[in-house]
RNA sequence: GGGCGGAUGGCGGAACUGGCAGACGCACAGGACUUAAAAUCCUGAGAUUCGCAAGAGUCGUGAGGGUUCAAUUCCCUCUCCGCCCACCA
C-alpha cells in the first residue's frame, strides 16, 4: 500500500468539514455542554509552533468530548487591536486596519490547513466596532458604578519624538528609534479600580484549587500579595512646624530598632516641607533625577542613594528618639504609603542605606547565632533593646506590638495589597477609543449609549513623531458636550488591549449580537468555559484581569457563575537549541514548512507526544520522522488486517489482545480527560498498534482484530483527524463524520487478570518472581515465595524477622 | 533581590497514593527482504564487573545527609537551569 497521502485527503476533509459545517454549534438544552477555550492569537502576520501546539491540544479536547456525547463549542478569533499594527505604519506606511487584515486572512488560512474543530461562523476580531462598541459600553457601567476613574500616572516620553512611549519601546533608557533618553512624565490618565475586587479574587482560588495549576495561582497570590501589618504615624518636626509621616510595616516588632526613616522622591512631604527643608537645592536635584530613571535602573542601581532631608527630623513613638528623614529612591511610591520606617539591623536594604550614611544600626531581634555585623538579620529570634516587650518571640511580638500601638493611639493594624489599580488609558491610535466626553462647563460627560460605538477615525497620518494621531484629528476632536451642546473634546486616549481580551471569551457565546453585548441566556448555557488553554506567561495579568472582569458583569447581573475559566491548561514554550524559538535568535521552525513535508496529523501527533502539555516541547525534526513513521504504520494497518494466516487464532490468542485494547481504551481515557497527558496516551495507542503487528491471526480469527484496529482508529481520532477519518468513511464504512462518532468503551471484566507476577525482595533487593493468583492472601503469598528456589538461596538459612505483602505488587522479606 | 517551577540512559520522555527505575519514541547496532540502496518488517541495548555463553553480581533518577523493610516519589542542606516580577518595608 501506498503511503497515507496526507496532501490529498487532508485538503478533502478539511473541505468536508467546512462545507457540512460539522462544527457549528447552537445551545441545546438536552445535550450537556462542553466549552474548550484557547487563547485567542494576535495577528501578528504568521502562525508559529506556540500556537500549533496551543490549538492542537485543544483539538484534542475537543473532539474527545465530541466523540463523547457533548455539544462543544470551540471557536476562535483575533486579538487584533495592538502596538505592533501601529509600528508597522509607521514604517511601511500601510495602515494599521490593512495591515491587520491581511495578518488575519494569512493566519486564518493556516489555521485552517490544521483542521482544528473550530465552528468558524462564531470569529470576531476585537478591532471591528462591532465588538469593541461593547468595551465601550462596559467602560461606561464602570464609570457609573465609580470604578472608572482618572488620576495622574507617569509614562516614559521620549522628548525628541514628542511621543509617549510603551516600556517595551524603551530600552536602556533610549528612544527605540531615535535613541534620544527618555523622560517621565505625569499625565492624567484613565484607571479601572480593580483592587476593589483583591479580596475576591484571592478568594476565589478556593473554586478554581485542583483545576488550575497550583503554579498559576501561587503566582497569582503573590502578584495581589496581600499583607498584613501595621499602620504607624511618626511625629515630624521643622522647626516650629510639626505634622506626620505614616509608614506601612509588616514587621512592627522591630519598631524599637528604627533609625531613620526614607520617603519616596515622589512623597508628597518633600514639597509640603519645602521651607523647612535647608539643603533644598540638593535634594530637589535629587528628586529629579530619580524622575529621569525608569523603575528598573532604579532596581538594578548596586549602590543605594538618597539625601536627607536637612531641618527635619522625626520621632520614633516607642521610645521618643529623634531620627533623621532621608528622600531614597529605594523606596517606592506604589507600595504602603510611599514610606518607610528604616530598620538597618533586619532589614538588608536599610543596612546598606545606614551603612553608607554612618547611622546607628541597633538590634532588636535576637536569633540563634545571629549577627548584624556583616548584613542585617531578618530572620525570626526574641526582642532585644526594646523596653517592655524584650523576651518575647518575634512572631508573636508583632501582634502584641499592634495591640499596644493601638491603644497608644499612633497606630493600627493594617492590611496591605501588592495590587493596583489598572491603567487602562494608552496615548495611541490603534485601540478601542475611550468614551468620553470632555466639556470646559461639564466636565467629563460620558458619550450616550445610543452613539456608541465611537468609532476609530480611518484618516489619519502615522508619523511616529508628536502626539497619538487621535490628537491631531479634528473630525475626531471636536465635538457638542451630550450635556450642554457647547463645543467640547473628545478624549483621546484608547484602551489597553487587556480589556479587548478581557471578555472575548463571553461574545462567542453570542458573537453576532448588534443589540447587546450578548444575551444572557446564551451565556448562562456555555459559561464558564470548562478548559481554557494557553502561555504561562499570561498567569498574572490577562488571567486576573479576565476574572475580574467576569466578577463585574456577575455584578451587573449579565453572567451567573464567578469565575469564568473551570480548568486551566498553561502549556509550556516550544524550544529549539534549548531556547524559545524567535526572530532574534534565528531557530524559528515554520509551521507552514513542516506542514507540507509530513502533513499536519504528523505535525500534530509530534508535538503532542514529544512532552506533557505542560512542559517545554524541544522541537526534533528525527522525532517528527517517526510521527511519520507512526501514522504510516497505522494506515498500513488496512493491509495486514486482511492478510490471511495459515493458523487460526485459539481463544487465549484473542483474549489477550482484547484485553490489550480494553486496558488502552480505558487508558486513553483516562490520559486525556483527567490528567491531560497526551503523549502517554498516544504511547499507549502505540504500544496497541505494535500488538496488532505482533499478533499473527489477522483475517483468521472472526473479526476480532479487525475490531481492535477500529478502536485504535477512534481512539487517535483526536489526534489525527484527517488520518482517521478516512479509514473510517473508506476502510470502516462509516456512516457519519468520525468526530459525531462513539468514543470507544471498554469492559472492565475485559482488563481484570486472573494471576499476577510479583517480585519478591530479600533485605530491599529482588531476589526472584512469583507468579500467584489475582488477590491470593498473605499467607499463600508468603508460601510461595519461601518455595521458591531463588528466594531460599538468598534467604540462605537466614532468620525472618518481617514479611511485608503489598497486594498484588511486591513482596518483601527481611532477615537477619 | 523576591516569587514560581525544574534536574531521570546518547536524546525527548514514562513510573498509581512510597513498592521491579528507564514504558513509548528518537538516535544507534544486528538480522530479514532487495542485484543494491531507500522504505518496510523483526531483534538488541542504563553503566559496570565476572563469564565463551546461558547467566550472576555491583552501581545508578543534579550533589550531600535523613526517615523507611522499601525513596525518582517524603524531610533537611546545597548546586545548577528555566520562567515571571523587579529594592513590596
Amino acid at each position: 500500500m501506498a503511503d497515507y497521502n496526507y496532501k490529498e485527503i487532508e485538503k478533502k476533509w478539511q473541505k468536508k468539514w467546512a462545507d457540512d459545517k460539522v462544527f457549528a454549534v447552537k445551545e441545546d438544552g438536552k445535550k450537556e455542554k462542553f466549552y474548550c477555550l484557547e487563547m485567542l492569537p494576535y495577528p501578528s502576520g504568521a502562525l508559529h509552533m506556540g500556537h500549533v501546539r496551543n490549538y492542537s491540544i485543544g483539538d484534542v479536547l475537543s473532539r474527545y468530548q465530541m466523540m463523547n456525547g457533548k455539544n462543544v463549542l470551540h471557536p476562535m478569533g483575533w486579538d487584533a487591536f495592538g502596538l505592533p499594527a501601529e509600528n508597522a505604519a509607521i514604517k511601511n506606511k500601510i495602515h494599521p486596519a490593512k495591515w491587520t487584515k491581511q495578518n488575519i486572512s494569512v493566519m486564518r488560512q493556516q489555521l485552517k490547513t490544521l483542521g482544528i474543530s473550530y465552528d468558524w461562523d462564531r470569529e470576531i476580531a476585537s478591532c471591528d466596532p462591532e465588538y469593541y462598541k461593547w468595551n465601550q459600553w462596559f467602560f461606561i457601567k464602570m464609570y457609573e458604578k465609580g470604578l472608572a476613574f482618572r488620576k495622574k500616572a507617569v509614562v516614559n516620553w521620549c522628548p525628541v519624538c514628542q511621543t509617549v512611549l510603551a516600556n517595551e519601546q524603551v530600552s536602556e533608557g533610549v528612544c527605540w528609534r531615535c535613541k534620544s533618553p527618555t523622560e517621565h512624565k505625569e499625565l492624567e490618565q484613565w484607571f479601572v479600580k480593580i483592587t476593589d475586587y483583591s479580596d475576591e479574587l484571592l478568594e476565589g482560588h478556593k473554586e478554581l484549587t485542583g483545576h488550575w495549576p497550583q503554579q498559576v495561582l501561587s503566582m497569582q497570590q503573590n502578584w495581589i500579595g496581600k499583607s498584613y501589618g501595621a499602620e504607624v504615624d511618626f511625629k515630624i518636626f521643622a522647626g516650629n512646624k510639626a505634622g506626620s509621616l505614616k509608614v506601612f510595616t509588616t514587621r512592627p516588632d522591630t519598631l524599637f530598632g528604627v533609625t531613620f526613616m526614607a520617603v519616596a522622591p515622589e512623597h508628597k512631604i518633600v514639597s509640603e516641607m519645602k521651607n523647612e527643608i535647608k539643603n533644598w537645592d540638593e535634594v530637589s536635584k535629587y528628586a529629579a533625577q530619580s524622575a529621569a530613571k525608569t523603575n528598573i535602573e532604579r532596581s538594578q542601581s548596586k549602590e543605594k542613594t538618597g539625601v536627607e532631608l536637612k531641618g527635619i527630623t522625626a520621632e520614633n513613638p516607642v521610645n521618643g528618639s529623634r531620627i533623621p528623614i532621608f528622600i531614597a529612591d529605594y523606596v517606592l511610591t506604589g507600595y504602603g504609603t510611599g514610606a518607610i520606617m528604616a530598620v538597618p539591623a533586619h532589614d538588608q536594604r536599610d543596612w546598606e542605606f545606614a551603612k553608607k550614611f554612618n547611622i546607628p544600626i541597633i538590634e532588636v531581634i535576637k536569633g540563634e547565632n545571629s549577627s548584624i555585623e556583616k548584613s542585617a538579620y531578618e530572620g525570626e529570634g526574641v526582642l532585644v533593646n526594646s523596653g517592655q516587650f524584650n523576651n518575647i518571640k518575634s512572631d508573636k511580638a508583632i501582634n502584641t506590638v499592634i495591640d499596644w500601638i493601638d491603644k497608644q493611639g499612633f497606630g493600627k493594624k493594617t492590611i496591605n495589597f501588592k495590587f493596583r489599580d489598572w491603567l487602562i488609558s494608552r496615548q495611541r491610535y490603534w485601540g478601542t477609543p475611550i468614551p468620553m466626553i470632555h466639556c470646559s462647563k461639564c466636565g467629563i460627560v460620558p458619550v450616550p449609549i445610543k452613539d456608541l460605538p465611537v468609532k476609530l477615525p480611518e484618516d489619519v497620518e502615522f508619523t511616529g513623531q508628536g502626539e497619538s494621531p487621535l490628537k491631531t484629528c479634528e473630525s475626531f476632536i471636536n465635538v457638542k458636550c451630550p450635556k450642554c451642546s457647547s463645543p467640547a473634546r473628545r478624549e483621546t486616549d484608547t484602551m489597553d488591549t487587556f480589556v479587548d481580551s478581557s471578555w472575548y471569551f463571553i461574545r462567542y457565546c453570542d458573537p453576532h449580537n448588534d443589540k447587546e453585548a450578548f444575551d444572557i441566556s446564551k451565556v448562562d448555557y456555555w459559561m464558564p468555559a470548562d478548559q481554557y488553554i494557553g502561555g504561562i506567561e499570561h498567569a498574572c495579568m490577562h488571567l486576573i484581569y479576565a476574572r475580574f472582569w467576569y466578577k463585574f458583569l456577575r455584578d451587573l447581573g449579565m453572567v451567573k457563575s464567578d469565575e469564568p475559566f473551570t480548568n486551566l491548561l498553561t502549556q509550556g514554550m516550544v524550544t529549539l537549541g534549548g531556547s524559545a524559538m524567535s526572530k532574534s535568535r534565528g531557530n524559528v521552525v515554520s509551521p507552514d514548512e513542516i506542514i507540507d513535508k509530513y502533513g499536519v496529523d504528523t505535525v500534530r501527533l509530534f508535538i503532542l507526544f514529544a512532552a506533557p502539555p505542560q512542559k517545554q516541547l524541544e522541537w526534533s525534526i528525527e522525532g517528527v520522522e517517526g510521527c511519520w513513521r507512526f501514522v504510516n504504520r497505522v494506515w498500513r494497518l488496512q493491509d495486514i488486517i486482511n492478510v490471511k494466516s495459515s493458523v487460526s487464532a485459539a481463544q487465549k490468542d484473542k483474549d489477550e489482545l482484547l484485553r490489550a485494547m480494553h486496558k488502552t481504551i480505558k487508558k486513553v481515557g483516562v490520559d486525556i480527560e483527567k490528567k491531560l497527558q497526551f503523549n502517554t496516551a498516544i504511547s499507549a495507542i502505540m504500544e496497541l498498534v505494535n500488538f496488532l503487528y505482533a499478533y499473527k491471526f489477522h483475517s483468521n480469527d472472526g473479526g476480532v482484530s479487525k475490531e481492535v484496529y477500529k478502536n485504535t482508529v477512534i481512539l487517535m481520532a483526536p489526534f489525527t483527524p484527517h488520518l482517521c477519518e478516512e479509514i473510517w468513511r473508506n476502510f470502516f464504512n462509516g456512516k457519519d463524520y468520525i468526530s459525531r462518532s462513539k468514543w470507544s468503551v471498554f469492559d472492565e471484566n475485559m482488563i481484570k487478570e486472573e494471576s499476577v507476577e510479583i517480585p519478591v525482595q530479600v533485605n530491599g533487593k529482588v531476589r526472584g518472581t512469583i507468579t500467584i493468583d489475582m488477590d491470593s492472601d498473605e499467607d499463600l503469598v508468603k508460601d510461595t515465595a519461601l518455595k521458591n528456589e531463588k528466594i531460599q538461596k538468598a534467604l540462605d538459612g537466614k532468620k525472618i524477622i518481617k514479611f511485608i505483602y503489598v497486594k498484588n505488587k511486591i513482596a518483601t522479606l527481611v532477615v537477619k
